[in-house]
DNA sequence: GAGTCATTCGTTG
DNA sequence: CAACGAATGACTC
């Protein structure tokens, strides 16, 4: 089931929030939902899941509503994830167990 | 119309 | 406090 990037109306609004987010901050899908005036979390991630933008829309800005890193260019538990949380580290978020601190890192959109 | 998905919330143990 | 299931919205076939 691994089809093409899906680039709708919606994902591309996911893409821009996600790009907005300043490097070293993270965002949350349900804060993403929220942005769209919708409540389809999981859709916010769908669009993630195969982002055409790449490196230029940082996927991995995104986490849970709990700071959990959700999952990363499709892999959602695995070594795989561990580069998201580099990445993170790299921007300047502290990544503690997999998890981040909304309280210091999460941005509103 | 049915199934899928990187989520979230609410209830129950 | 932890775990499970149900709900939700969007996309593909």
């Amino acid at each position: 089931m691994n089809k093409e990037c899906m680039v709708t109306a919606f994902s591309e609004r996911v893409y821009e929030l996600c790009s907005r987010v300043p490097r070293g901050k993270v965002t949350t899908y349900k804060a993403i939902a929220m942005a769209l005036g919708s409540r389809g979390y999981q859709a916010v991630g769908q669009a993630l899941r195969c982002n055409p933008y790449a490196p230029s829309v940082p996927c991995h800005r995104v986490v849970a509503s709990d700071g959990g890193i959700g999952g990363f260019m499709g892999c959602q538990r695995g070594d795989e994830i561990g580069k998201k949380v580099r990445l993170l580290c790299s921007e300047g978020v502290e990544v503690v167990e997999g998890r981040v601190d909304l309280e210091k890192y999460f941005v509103g959109v």
